[in-house]
DNA sequence: TTGTAGGCGTTATCAA
DNA sequence: TTGATAACGCCTACAA
């Protein structure tokens, strides 16, 4: 994008100006505070452990720990006392005892391939709305898509003993899935929709994305397609879907490049660049994800082309910038929020021992037509 | 976007395809091991107490310990013995017994002003390169710009006892302050250069990012220039050095427009609309971050106007997906992957019981130049 | 350099 | 419905 260069990839950098920031210099204060282990603060110090409530409402321990764990088993004015101490001196329970005596942490993990992805932020989000207000923490990892860190990722939860895992993705290589079972733990796959989940699963079919988008295609008259994509994970999927589509419409699928990055605008900008240049009187592209998708797009605008006369563009995720490029994006995708929700009902409902009726869920993929198809 | 409406600022979704995502009913397996508590896998389960490796290595639980932690401090051969049996057997520490002892947990809470930011979520990213290696878990949190989240956000770390704490942002509110302080952890403001950092900051000052984006505009000659961005919050320290250096400058800026949410082309669009139809003959719009900016740059570029000729377009923050449209987003910005690996290696300093001897530290502005001014 | 004793704060278990 | 007792697994303090 940087000047008028078409063909560097990493936008250059035309003109650097730096700068050092400085503000009038602050005084290096506010330490004062920190670094000590107990703070001691304002005087009104919370109280630190279950015993001072005790003392306060003048119950053993263990009345307190019931009335904040199990109040139905508290008497009502027992109950009532001791809950308003803990509120008005702002008790909190030690996490860390809770956890080892009870063997019941309140961490949950969750692992997106990349931090930098709306659509799996959304998930996570949408987890964290159904989890915290019950008072369990999302603990946020990343797996940047590769096995290795997976496998790392999974290792270390050994370690974190959280009480749950879900991912935004399944998990593939067979050792990793023995190791998650192994944790005994309620585990959450998402994204797609294989048919041995290791535990619960709310997904959806990426094959039947392909095959979707194929069919839009196919209804809006297009013959001659192509798709740009990666060739592994959902990539995969969904060009086998688009495949199997493809043939049942009778469209031509007259190329199919791959890259290697996700979430690449420049990868996509490439490929349909080396599309252009292969001749093939392509007529609709299906990129499997919006940012390839978004790439493709301005690709095609920059050489002239007018969407979708010249060519219809199609892409998957609803990515919300992506989707804004004029004239619109055509997009297949989920409500990863919702998802992310249903994902953490579910979870819940194992962590309370209960036993969820469908442990497998699919959610709805739509197509939102825009200008681009 | 959607269809050829303008004015509709929700992308109306012409037309949409349902589709109940339906491969083959998978059967709902795997539920086999999840749901106890300890699940005993394979046949070689992992110790789960030291006692064990203690035994295996014929020594005492506080020598494995000491290994473990301290390993100077255990006898060469020793120490090499039992950390190979620790290998082989895959044990891992307790971390809620460790914590509940030592009062040290391993935990480092992140809070982010919004989880769909890219910049902030790099930031995080450094952050957590940082400190996983050495064993701590980043737990994140987002405080969605709002002060009532952010409140309820500082109480629940009080029940969470992380080690550390780091946010993408300054705590403004005194109230939040002091219960940070309270909490006698190492506390990292960022993303700012206020006088009075609660403990450590890595940050810039935003109002030198305003006076550059003035200074800017000054040096390609544009003497009409506009703002669009928040009133509040680090938008309002953009403009605050906006302002100042427009007028040392000699610039005028001829509207300032503000805008409710963070992170909104929408916005940004409508905006640059409104600009346009005051018939301010503006000449440069400094827009306070790089959505708002695409935005605008797309909203420019729908009504015909060439940049930077008929209108020059500088935003802020490096968002690289906004940098992408054509011609190219001129912004200024902050290495946040930096700013992140900066912040956690002080974090990890004060956990260590060290002092930096640098607390707070400024990172640098850089103007990078595109297309658009 | 290694070990012994004991407690961190909570809750499971059993008894009243 | 409430309480006494003990134990979760580790590490601090002190001793050898």
């Amino acid at each position: 994008m940087s000047e008028s260069s078409t063909a560097k990839r990493p936008p250059t950098i035309d003109d650097v100006l730096r700068l050092r920031a400085a503000e009038p210099v602050p005084p290096a204060d506010g330490e004062a505070a920190a670094g000590e282990a107990a703070g001691d603060a304002d005087g009104g110090a919370a109280p630190t452990r279950i015993v001072e409530i005790a003392r306060l409402a003048g119950v053993s321990p263990i009345t307190v720990s019931r009335a904040l764990r199990q109040p139905e088993k508290v008497a009502e004015a027992k109950r009532r006392k001791i809950l308003e101490i803990v509120e008005r001196t702002g008790y909190a329970t030690n996490p860390h005892a809770r956890a080892l005596r009870s063997g019941q942490s309140n961490i949950v993990a969750a692992f997106v391939s990349n931090l930098q992805s709306q659509q799996f932020c959304l998930a996570v989000q949408g987890c964290g709305e159904v989890l915290e207000p019950q008072g369990y923490q999302l603990m946020i990892g990343q797996t940047s898509y590769s096995y290795a860190k997976e496998t790392t990722m999974i290792q270390s939860l050994r370690e974190m003993r959280p009480a749950a895992v879900m991912f935004t993705g399944v998990i593939e290589i067979e050792e990793n899935r023995r190791a998650l079972r192994a944790l005994g733990i309620p585990i959450m796959e998402t994204w797609a929709y294989p048919r041995d989940p290791i535990d619960m699963l709310v997904g959806f079919s990426n094959i039947d994305g392909g095959r979707l988008a194929a069919e839009h295609f196919a209804g809006r008259g297009y013959r001659r397609v192509a798709f740009i994509g990666r060739r592994s994970g959902r990539g995969a999927l969904r060009l086998t879907g688009f495949r199997e589509g493809a043939r049942a419409a009778g469209l031509d699928i007259v190329a199919e490049l791959s890259v290697d990055r996700v979430g690449s605008m420049l990868d996509g900008r490439r490929a349909l660049g080396e599309l252009l240049a292969r001749n093939t009187a392509v007529e609709a592209v299906f990129c499997a994800n919006d940012l390839l998708a978004a790439g493709a797009l301005l690709e095609a605008r920059r050489l002239g082309m007018r969407l979708p006369d010249d060519i219809a563009i199609l892409g998957f995720g609803h990515n919300d910038v992506a989707e804004e490029l004029p004239p619109g994006l055509t997009t297949i995708g989920i409500d990863s929020r919702d998802l992310g929700r249903q994902a953490g009902s579910l979870i819940l409902q194992r962590m309370r021992g209960e036993t969820p009726d469908e442990p497998t869920r699919a959610v709805e993929l739509t197509l939102t037509r825009r200008g681009s198809s």
